[in-house]
DNA sequence: ACCTTAACCAATTGTTGATTGGTTCTGCAA
DNA sequence: TTGCAGAACCAATCAACAATTGGTTAAGGT
């Protein structure tokens, strides 16, 4: 009788009896073993079976947690750049900082509206393409800045640091060039101003078309950038 | 002569015979005092002048390293919610997730739609809050799986780890609820649908709408839940 | 045939000591 | 007094090793 699913009961017991909030760690096997009076082999049993219901999951080296198993953790930004292709990130792009300059032309203080246009006008005045490049990314943080939300926020810099991640290979080639007459200037124009005038479809739409003309000269073979 | 800024010129002679490459690290400065035959506080004069110079940069415990100080990566999740507060995570939430719907409904493929459906039926068999609560963030991510864009489903994930990170606090007081009647059944089961029908509108809707009840929820002082 | 016990394995964590840039103090010399 | 070399100290980081833990296998007993 007390053999048969003994162990499963007990353990089951000594779980109702401390609820034990999710994510909390539970003794290791051995001590459980003598806590519960089983045997190592019947208490694993027991856990097998738990754990297959999804109550609990063990992992070696770390322990045995209350819960369902957690999703494997993508934040790291390598492991996200090893499993992706420029496409996706630029898919990527198209669908969130669209919803980004939306909630910019929103939120925007004055002070974000002045940072902006002193990116563009830096942006103009940059001699290096390397400064050029800095100029464009901060202009993009900026919106993001703009949007005043900290999880956005941290979004966006997640997407860019994969962006840069999965590039990393080929900026050499294009090293010292001008930039001059370069179509994201009154694309950048367009959506800091409608930022400005609080048009949030206006700001979402120029967000869009801005980046399916770097997605167009990414996919081109000619040089040309954001 | 040998002594104005003797230190900086021997510094950069030495840097200038070996070539060193990008994020090298260059000899710790006890040795590169011996080696230049310069005192250290001369050679940090030297060095502070090129990290100025955005030349090089250190760090505590690390070294020093030819090139410009790598940035900030701002993706570690306990820093975000560190920074955040449950009203931004829930904006976040309803700004991106409904486009991820979006795009499951344009991509998703049958074993994703019947993964969704499990996930469904499974939720309304559930008996305790926490098995619905495992159900209802399964068929979440599975939505964003079935995105197909690692990058939108690693945005996903980084999302619900500052999620869970923020709310931690009061997992508490809803221990075992059966969670019947709830209105999140009904919504899911309309998103699941839209997708199903490839209506992308429909599946941004409906996610629109069932995060807004979440949220009300969370607002309300009544305990429900997604 | 089955269980218990013990030992071993690999992944992970914790700890300790060494390394390194940053700072302060002392002594010496101009 | 001023300035600098030298040493000592500090905090952040890293590297190596020991301890922990779930997973597995073998020996021995009932």
């Amino acid at each position: 009788m007390d053999q048969g699913q003994g162990a499963l009961t007990q353990l089951r017991a000594y779980l109702a009896q401390r609820d034990l909030p999710t994510n909390s760690r539970l003794p290791p096997e051995r001590e459980l073993c003598d806590i519960l009076g089983v045997s190592r082999g019947e208490l694993r049993k027991a856990l097998a079976v738990m754990e297959s219901n999804g109550e609990l999951w063990r992992h070696v080296g770390k322990g045995t947690f209350i819960g369902a198993r957690p999703t494997k953790e993508y934040s790291d930004v390598a492991a996200i750049a090893a499993l992706t292709n420029p496409r996706e990130v630029m898919q990527a792009r198209l669908l969130v900082e669209p919803l980004i300059a939306r909630e910019a032309a929103l939120n925007a203080t004055a002070g974000d509206i002045a940072e902006l246009k002193q990116c563009m006008t830096a942006s103009r005045q940059a001699q290096t393409w390397r400064q050029y490049e800095n100029c464009d990314n901060r202009l993009h943080r900026a919106v993001a800045e703009a949007a005043h939300n900290t999880v956005l926020l941290a979004l966006f810099d997640t997407l860019n640091a994969v962006r840069r991640a999965v590039v990393w290979g080929r900026l050499r080639e294009k090293a010292d060039r001008p930039p001059t007459d370069h179509h994201s200037f009154v694309e950048h124009e367009a959506l800091v101003r409608a930022i400005e005038e609080r048009d949030m479809d206006g700001a979402s739409q120029s967000m869009l078309r801005h980046l399916s003309h770097v997605q167009g000269n990414l996919l081109a073979p000619r040089a040309a950038a954001e």
